[in-house]
DNA sequence: CTACTGCGTGAGAGCGCTCTCACAGACCTT
DNA sequence: AAGGTCTGTGAGAGCGCTCTCACGCAGTAG
């Protein structure tokens, strides 16, 4: 019996004779034997992890519903595969030349990466290292080669705005997300292309943009009804700013809901938060646990050498409840 | 310039020339030389990393936010000091011999491990295969060989107790944690020493034991309504189980709040969500952050070969806002 | 001037695996 | 019967580091 037997055994090659692969477990067994990882990836020259990179600071990425949805499933998924996940988060720009000398010395063999903004190329730099990446929303950067995974933010944002419009409003705002993102950017253009297929005109007073969070839609929302004061509908861009635009309505005294005189809000995400809500919010569901899962599977397949398609756009639901 | 000079400047040694070790470093930034972690773990048998383990459901481990808590500061001390966190829920039992088997394979050179269960040995099973582990929350099994950190519950629950005694409630009710957790039933020992300093006998009546959660504590105080309707304050363990019970409360008709009539609530945690609750809830804070930092440090000191203290236990204190 | 100490350096082993290659033996083929 | 193919196995190299040990060259002591 040799080691190489052995090592095949416990590789689960299949060119073992069954007699020889029976000892070898019997044995492991005895000894309750355990592979020594840094001896097998020295020699594979793979590491048997995958990073998850959240280009966010601390605070959104430990805040944020979506992240921690993704964190959640990715982590489910990586580990069934047997592989570790290695979690990161670059907070600072300085941490970006960290990651990639990181990831360069071989610690990882893949990454997931989420919220990219700008035209940031970090991805490039990976895929260039020769470190698999697969992306969490459409690369600004527009670079055909990367492979990622999205919701359909466009069509999405287009459904909400449609069924406020359908609802009978006719004064609909947005308050959107950060414009140096992917889902920040497309759920304004959802918007716009609603309002171009009802035949009406962008406003600009009625649209104001803000961060992800609830904060930043509670400040959108008072910019809007400053400039805005007939404003009868809001798509907001995610559920947090929804939250926060709805908080910034009632101080105004302005009613929530779907009723004829009431102000008709829409969300998009539907966090778990979203249905709790008092009342509870009409939003545009993102299968969160299916977007983490599937750039998972992604990346797995870039990993075993399989040629993924390079986007996968995942479809999105309304939610009715009563803000809309 | 031999390769053994190269290691010794790479590692930091002190006993290198200044100019070899220009020369040296030269070098390295000159090709972005990162050094390969399999190779350097092999010889030196450490991995560089330490795990995150919590013993809980994944649904728990990323609904809870002092879990979420916990795991983000303990991220960033371990990252600051440029180990890896390889962060790992096992769910259910099966998975407790898996990552034993994983931790014993020099896979991590430490664990800090979150939610124990019981009398569950695993702690001394991984101390005894010469893994260091710092534990969240004193070990019910009373080892002192073990190490961990700790918030005073008992202090916590009895002055959330006596709290409510001094605001002139004296029917004081309270809705325990799991009590095969030390939190669940050092919080109820807080309770009962509050009952014992003011002279008050225990009633079982006024005692329902839930979960940690926000359901748990609704059907907790389900129960002590229908035994005690003259309850008047209730000391939740969880700020979680204090929302439900104030949801369970309200839909009985009482008011929760510090005026005459109404019935008040004390939780335990301090979530974020505590005050934003409406009214914002009355709780012991407990200072999270710190606590996920401060076990991570301990199991720092632990693998640089110090013997930091066995147990340290972290104050609380009382943040009052409209509930009691 | 020899002997000792100390510091910086280089040679070389070896960590525990996987992988390639060669080979023995069983089984076909012509 | 001779040659070919196939299958399972073992020998041995080598992955990229660190670490021990020995050595050379100062500086200091006797």
């Amino acid at each position: 019996m040799s080691r190489a037997t052995a090592s095949r055994v416990l590789r689960g090659q299949s060119n073992v004779s069954d007699e020889a692969r029976d000892a070898v477990q019997a044995a492991a067994r005895e000894i309750s034997y355990t592979p020594n990882k840094a001896a097998r990836s020295l020699v594979t020259g793979r590491s048997d992890s995958v990073a998850f990179l959240v280009d966010e600071s601390e605070e959104r990425m430990f805040t944020d519903p979506f992240f921690l949805g993704m964190l959640r499933s990715a982590q489910v998924t990586v580990a069934a595969a047997g592989l570790q996940l290695v979690f990161t988060v670059t907070s600072r720009r300085e941490d970006h030349a960290q990651f990639v000398a990181y990831a360069a010395g071989g610690h990882v063999d893949g990454v997931l990466l989420l919220s990219l903004h700008g035209e940031d190329q970090l991805p490039q730099q990976l895929e260039a290292l020769g470190v698999p990446t697969v992306l969490s929303g459409r690369p600004l950067s527009g670079d055909d080669s990367l492979f990622y995974v999205d919701a359909d933010n466009v069509g999405g944002a287009t459904m909400a705005t449609e069924y406020l419009f359908s609802s009978g409003r006719q004064v609909v705002a947005t308050v959107t997300g950060p414009q140096d993102m992917c889902a920040g950017q497309d759920r304004l253009t959802g918007y716009r292309n609603a309002l171009e297929a009802s035949g009406r005109s962008y406003d600009e007073g009625l649209v104001a943009s803000g961060e992800f969070t609830s904060e930043g839609g509670y400040a959108s929302m008072q910019r809007i009804l400053a400039r805005r004061p007939d404003v009868e509908g809001v798509f907001a861009a995610s559920d947090l700013a929804a939250i926060g635009a709805i908080r910034a309505l009632e101080e105004h005294g302005r009613r929530v809901g779907r009723g004829a005189g009431d102000i008709a809000v829409v969300g998009f995400d539907d966090i778990r938060d979203a249905a709790q809500q008092r009342p509870p919010l009409t939003t545009v569901r993102q299968p969160i646990a299916e977007l983490g899962a599937t750039m998972s599977r992604r990346l797995l397949e870039r990993l075993s050498g399989d040629e993924p398609p390079h986007r996968t756009i995942l479809p999105v639901e309304l939610v009715e409840r009563e803000t809309a």
